[in-house]
DNA sequence: CCTTAGACCTGGAGGC
DNA sequence: TGCCTCCAGGTCTAAG
């Protein structure tokens, strides 16, 4: 599910639900999933604080700072009685008021750590290759184009590049280049300060959006839980190849860049 | 130093 | 139906 904006939604979710939350019990059922630290350190914590750093999860209780990333397909569930299937469930949080929050993770691609409560986040390990989150003010095209003129990658790799610009995936960056105008294949060399600043406004644009109608919902999960989104009906190219280009009505295509499906109307999409 | 395949995992979709 | 290959919203690594 996760791109910044999905992880804001689930934030913003599980911050309406489990504000002050105490958590009594941790099982682990999937030991790669702790990656520095032990959940379990968690028992006894009230969780105080829910925000975001790029697509990481960071939970704040009363002694530490829990991190959290979902990668291709985490899952936070709060369930009212233990969950009976727990097939791709690889973590469960027993909370005092006999509620259970859920890990589920098909792909097990998840991680979380546990680290001693500081006040600088970016200073955590899990962190390391975390830059400016979309909504940093530090991001500006000119900082855009100091990161990346020098690059010899193209544009979409950059934009990809979470030391960066944190938040930004595949769809979001194939949204990005579209609405810039730009074929996600530009060498970023080629790129001036006018086209950075412009990516910048439209990444904050698109990404606000999409926050704002609770994300996107590309596969359908299991229905009945989790968060889906209505942003997914807004999608000028991901997944339409084949279909009329919205602004010139040239067909669309899906092609590979760097191995990540990319989707793009050549016709309108600038390549430089 | 920078850039790019490969690895990590599982399940759904589509071809035969 | 069954088997096979490819693909998926991410990121670290090893190797060039």
């Amino acid at each position: 599910m996760p791109e910044g904006p999905e992880v804001q939604v689930v934030i913003r979710t599980l911050q309406e639900k489990l504000q002050d939350a105490l958590i009594t019990d941790v099982e682990v059922f999937y030991p790669k999933l702790e990656e520095d630290g032990h959940l379990t350190d968690l028992i006894g914590q009230r969780i105080r604080k829910f925000s975001r750093l790029g697509k990481y999860m960071i939970f704040e209780t009363d002694d530490y700072d829990w991190i959290a990333h979902m990668r291709m397909e985490g899952k936070f569930y709060v369930f009212f009685s233990a969950p009976e299937d727990r097939r791709h469930i690889h973590a469960i949080f027993h909370l005092d008021d006999g509620r259970y929050l859920c890990y589920h993770d098909t792909r097990k691609f998840g991680r979380m750590s546990v680290y001693p409560k500081t006040e600088d986040l970016h200073s955590l390990p899990m962190l390391k290759n975390v830059g400016y989150d979309y909504t940093d003010p530090h991001v500006t095209g000119d900082y855009l184009y100091q990161e990346i003129h020098h690059s010899r990658r193209c544009l979409k790799m950059a934009l990809l590049d979470q030391r960066i610009i944190a938040g930004i995936g595949n769809i979001y960056a194939n949204e990005i280049c579209f609405a810039c105008g730009l074929d996600p294949r530009s060498r970023c060399t080629r790129l001036s300060k006018k086209d950075c600043a412009l990516i910048v406004d439209v990444t904050r644009r698109i990404l606000n959006e999409a926050d704002a109608l609770g994300g996107t919902t590309v596969h359908s999960f299991a229905s009945g839980f989790g968060v889906t989104g209505r942003f997914q009906q807004h999608l000028q190219v991901h997944m339409q190849d084949g279909k009329p280009c919205p602004r010139c009505g040239h067909t669309i295509e899906k092609i590979m860049v760097q191995n990540r499906g990319t989707y793009l109307c050549r016709n309108c999409q600038k390549r430089k």
